[in-house]
RNA sequence: GCGCCCGUAGCUCAGCCGGAUAGAGCAGCGGACUUCUAAUCCGCAGGUCGCAGGUUCGAAUCCUGCCGGGCGCGCCA
């Protein structure tokens, strides 16, 4: 039970009555007024603007309005106390027993403790990291990675459908830059006389050293005496499937995995792009026109010239923007444009994208293409992921690929972990840049916000371990602690840790309503706070340990609330994709 | 020039679709350990929420205009 939900309830009852009693019509029902714990804990256990809102449309004043309702609330049983405060804020204390109660069903619910129907099983689609087949992912797509893959998991535990979607850019003049990279590197293995140095242009990266090797073992001496036109084919095929090999085993060092794989390759030969811009075309959203250069930046190369322009600008986009090249094949945009229409015939009424911020210019046009495309019918969200600033005791690492001094996200993997790694990338909101420090990421203190959240749930096992022993033979599993006599947890700082505990499904709905996955990681530190300070009240007073040698009862009682925060961390935890320890040694 | 993002305590940042006296951590100061791991906790101090208007019962939050910073700006993906 959503305790907060269960209150919006009985306020739109309380509401009804209200109006009633006034001799008043009802007003319409809706999610606009907040139930909520309010930020003052003086202000009681749960608040409500309620009065506020409606105060207009019930042609009362706010406060007479509150009162009234005040007064329908006071009547039900699991209402303590109800009191009208401020301009009309209608304050709230519930019976104890109501908390306590949540005790019970965190034990019963283990880690899906928080699991909503708010999504209503409907298909969401998130296409995240798609890094370029060109070489191992750097530590920005790791951010990306991270807050996608985190994203999809909280969007599924709040009961929506969710496929995690990888976009392969293996078109373009890029993938060919890539296959004459390995060509290069497949012949300086083969003689490294005659080959001669990489050219400036081509990528440096020693991966494709290796990757040549493999394909002298693969394909022996084939292409290296034969054209470019016989050998492109094949050798960037070899290439993109080495690359595309690279990355999944970066992404599967961070343990993610994508459910699809969708290839532009395969889109633009299949007639899909084709397909898309007729849909547009009939809509007359195509034309022939020639662009406006930009304005306030020299650009000596601008030369004015007719193309096959898209109407983005009808979907509020700045300008209209152009879907061919000039040697006739098709732009990225085009291209992506067609891939989104995809994604939204194969059922998918939601498509989320995570980009990188040099993305950013970009969010305008596919949000005016997925509206033309989808005729409004697709909900479109771009969340672009800023910067990692890299850095190690508080100097920035300082990178060049030329230098050799690139620092992979599979280097900082292998230095700090995957759980340190996913846990970091959440600790801002993904539009704010985000200072990534090596040192102090493994930290082990409170300025480390993963080992504290970490040592909270170690700490929570600790004490069970330590009932085991002192109890001996007592059963402390979930189901047994579910049947603990809760009501010997009276006082204030457990009640308002219990209280916190209860908000853990709101905290999942906000979160993903506002796809915003850096809140779990927020509601997690808050949670280990209150943890950590009721931990320590065991230290200042023997009475107030979890396990109290002379009152098996109490012990019980008190396991129970130290499993639930272990349940609820471990379930945040499991949405950001990090395991939860059980000890720190 | 245009567009988007950002500007909150000395520092790094939260602030849930407008809510009550703006929060946390670090740094500073003062306390609590023969530990269920004190790797923690408690307290104190610290703010014209960039500036100026507007919207309203109420603005850090929404709107407008400035100031300051970042990113982007036809055929690269």
């Amino acid at each position: 039970m959503n305790v907060f939900e269960a209150m919006r309830e009985r306020i739109e009852d309380s509401l009804s009555v209200a109006m009633r009693d006034a001799g008043r019509a009802s007003v319409a029902d809706g999610a606009d007024f907040s139930v909520e714990p309010p930020r003052d804990p003086r202000h009681g256990e749960v608040s409500s603007n309620v009065a506020l809102v409606r105060a207009k449309a019930a042609g009362m004043k706010p406060r007479d309005l509150a009162e009234r309702v005040a007064d329908a609330l006071a009547a039900h049983e699991d209402v303590l106390d109800v009191s009208v405060a401020g301009p009309g804020f209608i304050n709230l204390r519930l019976r104890g027993e109501i908390w306590r109660a949540r005790l019970g069903d965190i034990l019963a619910a283990g880690t899906s403790y928080g699991d909503s129907d708010l999504g209503e099983g409907k298909k969401v689609n998130v296409e995240y990291v798609s890094a370029n087949p060109t070489g191992p992912m750097h530590v920005g797509h790791g951010r990306g990675a991270v807050v996608g893959d985190a994203l999809a998991s909280l969007l599924a535990k709040a009961g929506y459908a969710v496929t995690r979607e990888y976009y392969v850019n293996d078109a373009g003049a890029q993938v060919d830059v890539l296959a004459r990279s390995l060509y290069h590197r497949y012949c300086q293995v083969i003689d490294k006389e005659t080959t001669g140095e990489l050219p400036d242009d081509y990528y440096p990266g020693e991966y494709l050293v290796e990757a040549g090797r493999a394909l002298l073992d693969r394909d022996g001496l084939k292409w290296f005496f034969s054209g470019e036109d016989e050998w492109m084919p094949p050798v960037r095929d070899f290439a993109i499937d080495a690359m595309m090999d690279l990355i999944r085993d970066d992404l599967a060092a961070l343990g993610i995995s994508h459910d699809v794989f969708s290839s532009e390759r395969e889109l633009a030969v299949s007639g899909a792009v084709e397909e898309a811009l007729s849909d547009l075309q009939d809509r007359n959203l195509l034309y022939e026109g020639v662009l406006e250069p930009p304005k306030g930046r020299a650009d000596e190369d601008w030369e004015p010239r007719p193309q096959t322009l898209f109407r983005s600008t009808a979907f509020g986009d700045d300008t209209d923007r152009a879907i061919r090249k000039s040697d006739g094949s098709w732009t990225y945009f085009a291209t992506d444009m067609a891939y989104h229409r995809d994604k939204f015939r194969r059922g998918f009424p939601i498509l989320i994208d995570v980009w990188g911020a040099d993305h950013k210019g970009y969010v305008k046009r596919m949000q005016a293409a997925v509206d033309a495309l989808s005729g409004g019918g697709a909900a479109f969200d771009v969340l672009i992921c800023n910067l990692v600033n890299l850095s190690e005791a508080g100097r920035p690492v300082k990178m060049s690929k030329r230098a050799g001094t690139f620092v992979t996200l599979r280097d900082v993997v292998d230095r700090v972990g995957k759980d340190v790694v996913r846990f970091i990338m959440l600790t801002r909101g993904n539009e704010a840049s985000l200072d990534f420090d090596l040192a102090q990421a493994v930290e082990q203190s409170k300025d480390n916000p993963i080992f504290y959240v970490q040592y909270a749930h170690a700490r929570a096992c600790s004490a069970l371990r330590n009932a085991a022993e002192t109890f001996p033979g007592e059963d402390f599993s979930d189901s047994a602690l579910g049947e603990a006599p809760f009501d010997r947890l009276d006082e204030d700082e457990e009640l308002s840790l219990i209280r916190m505990l209860a908000g853990w499904p709101r905290t999942v709905e906000a979160a993903a309503e506002a796809a915003e996955p850096h809140r779990i990681a927020y509601a997690l530190s808050d949670i280990a706070a209150a943890f950590h300070a009721l931990w320590n009240r065991g230290n200042v007073d023997d009475d107030r340990r979890f396990v109290v040698a002379d009152d098996l009862a109490l012990s019980r009682a008190r396991l129970a609330l130290v499993r639930a925060s272990a349940l609820v961390i471990a379930s945040g935890l499991d949405v950001m994709g990090v395991a939860p320890v059980e000890e720190m040694r």
